[in-house]
DNA sequence: AATTAAATTTGAACCGTTTCAATCAATATA
DNA sequence: TATATTGATTGAAACGGTTCAAATTTAATT
């Protein structure tokens, strides 16, 4: 069972295949009553003329990128796209996006797809869930397919834009214990996120830093919405062998963080005074909360918008340019969700 | 200055052109020797196979749909394109989302890189600020590129799947009026959003199956995002004069709402016994707010797998499909932000 | 060294369009 | 009526890869 072709359509309507171009452009030259027969045999045969052999011959100014996210309906994503978008625009390149929903084969697929259609260049949070799948990766270096990583893949040599994570929760945890506290927990991400793993990682470091002891059952595995926020907490915080105030959480996320408020709140929990709490993004919902969320700005759509400068600057270079690596500081802003430990 | 093939690749390496295909695809029957000079001569002319050459010949199992939104950082777009997600994910399809940002030169680019790529279909949200245009569309038509609209757009045939905006609108006047509501006013979406539009002109029409008489100084020109809320209604609040309570607000969507109600508790008015609030979308935080918000739930969700689910009927599809229309309901969730008024 | 088998490489056809100089048809002009 | 002009159509050559049967080279066997 063959696709329709243009000769299909030519045939059958008695013309040659380069008038049926010529209407499928919208030439001017082809005569009124041919152009309409040649329609409507399209139409009748369901004739779809193949891009990809149409861009063959012609010039067609084509200035798109790709953005592989993790997961759509993460703020933090949105964000990011919202950056890549704005510097993208102003260059005049269109960008699509898609998501793995952290999952590699689909990560795999997806970047197949976007070399597939000539894409020029991709941004990637790549998928890290403990085992390292670089192959797709290695296949793009080779096809000399640019890119720019949302987060060091090791073992790929690749440009990479990332936010110190590990640093930013340091800041939070040496925040908290300058507070006075002693009893810090974690309500950590989905564990195929990788920047959730950075995140478990810079709170045990931040333990090792300070005179606080970790034990891995400070760590309580959460989620990243709010939902998850809210049952983590119920659920957490309804047992009275954890109800040790005061004491502190520090959240994977904002979403998260608000979600756990709520469950204080349903539980007749103080914050900050019974439970300091700590969120991550800084969403805009987490200043007009009440109480307003302390929280760690992370520079997101700074992070989209260097990230796209990098990928379009490497499209567009005629030499081959060095591999960049840019890291951007996050900045812990302090509202009203913590406070100090009374002595 | 022309692009370097893979002819020149060939002539540089000593080989011919089937060789460096081969190497490019990884087959295994090329000698190592000549597949490591190939590779680094691949890599010295930064030769990128140009995608589209490739597909030509080969057969590339190809499922790729695409989604044309409006803004990237509305939630509404988040929750339409997880449901068109989960559907397509389900059929093994892969979804590129791409946003006009309301732009119609923007929406008309897309469209035609989303042909040129020789992606499968697309769902659209048309621009529609005023003028409609629809040269693109009938393009599409014309071409026999299957899409379906998120809105009906005046003098196109074609697909639709939409969500009764005018009657959800009307339902939530209809409910605010029964509570004994005499003063309604509606903090209206951006403009160019059509189904802002929608939401304006079933307000008008709510007006006028009611006792109340409509007047045009009960919209007020407001925006989708939180800050817009919280903005505007510390500006219309603020105002002595309109402060005549008990009144009502139909917001434009939850997240104005939203805004509005933190403008309110800064101004010590109180929800709902002063002002009672309807929101639009009911997005996860709606519920969890204090006070809970009122709102109308849109299957949004349900809209993308909708949209989905017949953009890829119609792509496998091997007959030319009628043409189908389906709209979905709303629903008013009544929670804590709206009260009757007292006697 | 001759023969056979296995490993590599290649020439030429092909994929489905666009392009454009050349041709053919229709109309206007002398 | 012959000729010039304009309007429509077309044939054949691209475009930049992939494919695969056939040719060539290298290694193994007798």
């Amino acid at each position: 069972m063959k696709k329709t072709t243009i000769n299909d359509v030519a045939e059958r309507a008695g013309v040659s295949k380069a008038t049926v171009s010529a209407v499928i452009n919208g030439k001017p030259t082809v005569k009124a009553s041919t152009r309409e027969r040649v329609l409507s045999i399209m139409k009748e045969l369901n004739f779809r003329p193949k891009g990809q052999a149409r861009n063959l011959k012609r010039t067609f100014i084509d200035k798109s990128i790709g953005l592989l996210i993790r997961e759509l309906d993460n703020p933090f994503y949105t964000s990011l796209a919202v950056g890549v978008k704005k510097y993208a625009n102003q260059h005049n390149y269109t960008v699509f996006i898609s998501s793995s929903e952290c999952n590699h084969q689909n990560e795999e697929k997806i970047t197949k797809l976007l070399v597939a259609k000539d894409i020029k260049g991709t941004i990637i949070a790549p998928v890290m869930n403990g085992t390292v799948e670089i192959d797709h990766l290695f296949r793009l270096k080779m096809l000399n397919f640019p890119f720019v990583l949302l987060e060091e893949v090791p073992g790929i040599q690749a440009n990479v834009v990332s936010i110190n994570n590990i640093d930013a929760i340091k800041k939070a945890v040496k925040f908290l214990v300058d507070l006075g506290h002693k009893r810090i927990i974690h309500f950590s991400g989905p564990e195929y996120a990788s920047h959730a793993y950075e995140r478990l990682k810079g709170f045990r470091q931040a333990f090792s830093e300070s005179p606080l002891i970790y034990s891995d059952d400070l760590i309580i595995p959460c989620g990243s919405h709010f939902h998850d926020g809210l049952n983590k907490g119920l659920d957490y915080f309804g047992k009275k062998e954890n109800q040790k105030f005061p004491m502190a959480v520090v959240c994977y996320n904002d979403v998260v963080a608000l979600g756990l408020i709520s469950a204080l709140q349903k539980l007749n929990i103080r914050v900050p005074e019974d439970v300091s709490i700590i969120g991550n993004d800084d969403i805009e919902f987490a200043r007009h909360w009440s109480p307003a969320l302390t929280t760690i700005s992370t520079p997101i759509e700074e992070l989209g918008r260097k990230a796209a400068e990098i990928l379009i600057h490497n499209i567009e270079a005629k030499e081959r340019l060095k591999v960049k690596k840019l890291v951007l500081e996050a900045q812990l802003i302090i509202r009203e969700t913590t406070c100090a430990v009374k002595k």
